[in-house]
DNA sequence: CTAATAGTGTCTCTGAGACACTATTTG
DNA sequence: CAAATAGTGTCTCAGAGACACTATTAG
């Protein structure tokens, strides 16, 4: 790096000198739609990717990846993070691309009914590096989720314990005991007063998010 | 993004017609030298950065962060991981200069003599956004040393649980029962067979990293 | 009543944390 | 012996996990 203010490296190289790789950014847009999914969308040559663009100048790379998201899959107000930034000069056939990869978590109910849904199970034929994408986001769900109930949102505002617990057992595809893993995530919950009654049975108990942060015991029960 | 081999995106627009960044890395070298310090360089100018560098055409972000660390710190071999992307257009005068930020951990006695270590809380006048990435640095060392016994190799290859829990106490910034540590750690730990006499008292057990992970519930004790 | 689902009392067992003890050295 | 440091036996208490019980509904 150099002295501020001048144009040059270290080397005394013109920073215009260096060729410059073109920035894009991509999104992994999760959601529990039966089972975990990731959202797609159709390339011109007819091979799907995820959501992404190419940063444009001066812009910050999450109002790349905000664009994207409203630009190609209809979606606003995602929270989103980075994940990793892709960088195999011959991950692109049209040049060199570096690609911040993004993930976000998004409630099946949010998604536009036209958008594109796949199992994460399979994004084999995602194009260029995106079923890479997929299982990093996959992994940073799985911990945020171990980390805070439902940061994604995917069961709404609120909740009985047997939604959250069907919504979990996807996301980790796994099952859980459920007194054990009532007892665990009421520690991350708030209980409206209300009751959902729904066939037969006693009425369950509705919760809402809590803001606190999950006790670590409770992801290590999580994550088996 | 576009149909693979075309050089347009999906609007049409030629790739090379947009104006691009440079893409910069930087890497936050933690140690620990009685406190945890980061290793800066001096810039021209005479303020202080990370080592950084960047990158040269078709390079991987990988490689330039280590011809950065050879070259500017005269470091090698060393292991680092990506932190986040800095992307704020303005955080570099010199102009439109994106950062992958990285982290390090290096034994003292692996740092050339001549290179400057600063305390992790004096970086407050680091040059550009390096404060930023020292902090997340850090709080990755630690996530990290929960997870794993000193994966920085601070210790080196063999050590007592003293010289153990006295690393461990700089890291995290504060003290730990020297028998629920010990009790804890030991689980990434295996005997080397040797002791340690040093002055006065019992000789110390001396003992080597073991591969496994710790467990969740170490994490949790040295995480508070 | 039965069937069905929600939620909890409670037992057991593990293990964290704290204290104080034992072990092994030097002088 | 005393002093110093390393390591452990053990007690207590909290809590995870499992089982079976109670609670509350529909029919």
């Amino acid at each position: 790096m150099s002295t501020m203010g001048t144009p040059t490296d270290s080397t005394g190289k013109s920073l215009t000198d260096y060729p410059r790789p073109s920035v894009a950014v991509d999104v992994a847009v999760l959601t529990v739609d039966e089972v975990l999914k990731v959202l797609v969308v159709e390339r011109p040559d007819g091979s799907y990717a995820l959501p992404g663009t190419f940063l444009h100048p001066g812009e910050r790379l999450a109002d790349a990846a905000t664009r994207a998201l409203r630009d190609k899959a209809g979606l606003t107000d995602v929270v989103f993070h980075q994940l990793a930034m892709l960088d195999d000069p011959e991950r692109d056939d049209r040049g060199w691309v570096l690609s911040m990869a993004h993930s976000a978590a998004v409630p099946a109910a949010d998604i536009p009914a036209d958008a594109q849904l796949v199992p994460v199970t399979e994004t084999a034929d995602l194009a260029f590096d995106h079923a890479d994408i997929v299982r990093f986001a996959v992994d940073d769900l799985r911990r945020r989720c171990a980390a805070e109930v439902d940061p994604g949102g995917f069961a709404g505002e609120s909740f009985t314990v047997l939604d959250l617990r069907t919504l979990y057992e996807v996301i980790y595809d796994r099952s859980y005991p459920k007194d054990t893993f009532r007892r665990h995530l009421l520690h991350g919950l708030e209980p409206t007063g209300e009751l959902r009654r729904e066939g037969t049975g006693r009425p369950a108990e509705i919760y809402r998010r809590r803001a606190a942060p999950l006790p670590s015991s409770t992801a290590a029960f999580l994550l088996q």
